[in-house]
DNA sequence: TGGCACCTGTGAGGCTGTTCACAGGGGGCC
DNA sequence: GGCCCCCTGTGAACAGCCTCACAGGTGCCA
């Protein structure tokens, strides 16, 4: 496309800004509070792996996904560990502890080489006060979370493998909707099972079956889901067979 | 205490008030600001059992605790139900449907006789737009919320029935600190079972183990913690043997 | 002063998901 | 190209928790 060329070559932070105006959470906020915003952003890269901060930090911080995505999660003293969510481009993240000003309540890491954007909470928490529809918005965000969170402390204790695993899948595809060639997750299935909190070898299994009634195809460090009406159905029976 | 007794002849409202007015969440409000907010409030009661909200609702109004608790969970198709929090006198709940317009993540009810002050969304909203210190004390509001959720996930996903039942003790002491003579947890087997995603019977041989050992004390309706400090090396040490 | 509803306590047996131990394949990097 | 790491796939044995089926206790309310 010759507009991503000239984008490139014009100007750098003109197209990284756009990533994050164009989410949800900024894309009806005034002009010049986001650009006010942005002037005290920093940016930085991070390579794959690269923790980004640990669970007990102080939030000194919050941050925007440029490219990439991040992950969040904890891990138990015996090496388990859970996925909590995964942080995509345009997203923000690392919000609690900010606005709280207390510790952090998880780990965040880079899951894929990063561009993120860094704002220091001594600057930001001012800003808030200073704007309330900036605060609305936060609001909103917080709430979303909060939604986010519920339905996986519900689906966790509710539900088996099976529709732990279905309605995990669906939550992913949703996440994605914006783009119509969804229902690709790009995603390992060492991942999904950390999300879900089973294991990879239980998490391979189920899919296999599914694989083989063609309700998903599996690829390499993706998951296609071909009939997610099968899986909904799945979840809204409040677990019972799913295995043959 | 004389001071009660005058408390109560003097005036119902005042009293009924002091109970919110007391609470963190209220405590440094301007005092015009949470008059003004009480105003537009509604009085209640209800009988234990009855329903408030259920999942999906559209969440119309927020509600306050004057006495007694209320119940937020969920339920499964299955006749499963899990019970995500337990609202007690002073605090307030179903915020997040009324903050972003949305349907309600889970089910209300009276866990015993209770007294609510309900304030309408219409009535709410445009103030809490009107009143930036009110929007971040909601702020800190969610942010505390979105931690103890996480919280309820990090426990059910990597620990076992042994840390999973110590964390959620040490989570229900912890909400009682103000008193003193607190660490006696009034809930019943059947609902911290429904807390932690557990059977009542497993729950109820676990908490028998630890009463021989005299870490707790088993009462009709009630939990004593006397080793708060046994339980939390059991959950540090993630899950490993607490049986015997 | 029963009766009834709800809470606590306990055991035997079965199922779900884990653990462990492998084998094969893809893709990036030197 | 060749190597190595990580991802996928699979089976056997085990363990933890659930299910079911009870018994006894407490306290409210008629």
């Amino acid at each position: 496309m010759p507009q991503d060329k000239t984008g490139e070559t014009r100007g750098f932070s003109t197209s990284k800004l756009s990533v994050l105006r164009k989410h949800p959470y900024f894309v009806d906020l005034e002009p010049e509070a986001f650009e006010q915003l942005c002037r005290y952003a920093k940016h930085t890269t991070l390579k794959r792996g690269a923790a980004i901060f640990s669970k007990g930090d102080p939030g000194t911080s919050l941050f925007a996904v440029i490219s990439g995505t991040v992950k969040i999660s904890i891990s138990s003293p015996d090496g388990r560990n859970a996925i909590l969510n995964l942080i995509e481009a345009g997203e923000i993240f690392g919000e609690i502890a900010v606005l709280d000003a207390g510790s952090r309540t998880a780990d965040a890491t880079a899951n894929s080489n990063c561009e993120l954007f860094i704002i220091d909470r001594r600057e930001f928490i001012p800003f808030v006060r200073s704007q309330p529809a900036l605060a609305m918005k936060f609001i909103e965000l917080l709430c979303g979370r909060l939604r986010w969170t519920s339905d996986q402390v519900e689906q966790v204790i509710l539900q088996d493998l099976p529709g732990r695993l279905a309605s995990a899948l669906l939550r992913l595809t949703e996440k994605h909707k914006p783009e119509p060639q969804s229902r690709v997750i790009a995603i390992t299935q060492q991942e999904i099972s950390e999300m879900v909190g089973m294991t990879r070898e239980s998490i391979n299994k189920q899919l296999r079956v599914w694989a083989t009634r063609g309700w998903v195809r599996l690829e390499h460090g993706a998951i296609v889901v071909l009939k997610p009406e099968e899986l909904q159905t799945l979840v809204d029976s409040g677990s019972e067979n799913g295995s043959e």
